[in-house]
DNA sequence: TATAAATTTAAACAAACGTTTAGTTTAAAC
DNA sequence: GTTTAAACTAAACGTTTGTTTAAATTTATA
């Protein structure tokens, strides 16, 4: 069963797209729905507001991670490997949503609305319990050091990147990404190796 | 020569508080003037525009950093405590200012309006300079490893700050952070030791 | 004290905002 | 082919927006 038609999927990822390079209050609707190509009506008649539009593309883009969930831990491989895996695969998977957790990081820590977060709550909760798994076992055996603050780890490794992607331009210069190309390429391969490194660094007890 | 009079201060910062709260879009010239107890008409007045208004708290604010910069590298003490003052310090200085550099962050990710970050990027890249020069040194004196890529360590350091303060209710909830004082002391104590710790890793060969 | 300048005010402005309305077109059901 | 519901439109709604105006008040100057 599909919860939203094409045409609501169109406006729904033309609003995350201005959202994300605008703001919620930075977007009107009569921009969402001439970049859509859509009646200013039909946002109201689709979705009943700006507000719930919002809450709509939440619902949209949740659904969406819930499916990708928890495919890490349980393989037969190194807790090094184990590790490394986790980043890349998470990392990738924020960047291949980057517009829409702009959107999130903005709600989250803005007083203006107040949205419901819960859903993406749980799967943030689970992808921690997920890393914190790898590290105890690591630990168990001996590999990683026991103290680690392991609650700041996430936000190291997703802080890392967000602030890379939040100042795109200043990086753009610094290291010379001309082309959209390269700036993915610098995430892909550098950025994420980085990532990677540190977290290892800070794990492992010799390196 | 003082630039604002008190009256301009009491919008300034008044202005910041809302901007960092709800984002310049989220917040009406009414709302500021409001609660700065102050007439409508007087943002127009004083500043010239509610954009003109942004641009001269990044004046007021900017004019704040620049006295505070270049403090750390030419001491009498080892890489190791420079680099742990560097962190410390960097933090400390931007969590002081955390609702500007809220705003700033938002403005620069944003593509609603062209401000003009020179000024910023100028300390931005002196304090990268600062920190260059530290790992240089480390580096030369055969105690840092070389294969580091020195350019994401800033990112690692601010985005870790940053990921913790925007995320502020999770963490609160997470870690049991209930009053203002706890969430203060806890970067103060926790966070800013996580990240020392976590740079210290990257960058020493043994640990 | 008289005059000029700066400050502050309430009211009004046009433009943009989110939303609603009333009517039309399209598609599906019978 | 008629009926009914959904999809869509253009226009208008009342509010809020940033900004300006013109008059009043305060402060500084001579």
């Amino acid at each position: 069963m599909e919860i939203f038609s094409e045409k609501q999927i169109k406006i729904l990822e033309i609003a995350e797209k201005l959202f994300s390079q605008k703001g919620f209050d930075g977007t009107s609707i009569r921009e969402i729905s001439a970049t859509a190509n859509v009646n200013v009506a039909m946002v109201s008649y689709y979705f009943g507001s700006k507000e719930k539009l919002l809450e709509s593309l939440i619902v949209y883009r949740t659904s969406d991670l819930k499916n990708k969930l928890e495919t890490i831990p349980d393989e037969n491989s190194t807790v090094v490997e184990k590790i490394e895996k986790f980043i890349s695969l998470y990392i990738q998977r924020i960047h291949d949503n980057i517009a829409f957790h702009h959107i999130l990081l903005f709600e989250i820590s803005s007083k203006k609305r107040a949205m419901d977060f819960e859903s993406f709550t749980k799967i943030k909760k689970a992808n921690i319990e997920s890393l914190e798994k790898i590290i105890f076992q690591g630990q168990s055996e001996g590999i990683f050091k026991k103290d680690i603050n392991i609650a700041m780890i996430i936000p190291t490794i997703l802080g890392t990147y967000f602030y890379f992607q939040m100042n795109k331009p200043f990086f753009a210069e610094t290291l010379n990404l001309v082309s959209e190309d390269e700036h993915i390429n610098y995430v892909q391969f550098q950025l994420i190796n980085h990532i990677q490194q540190t977290i290892k660094s800070l794990l492992l007890y010799a390196n």
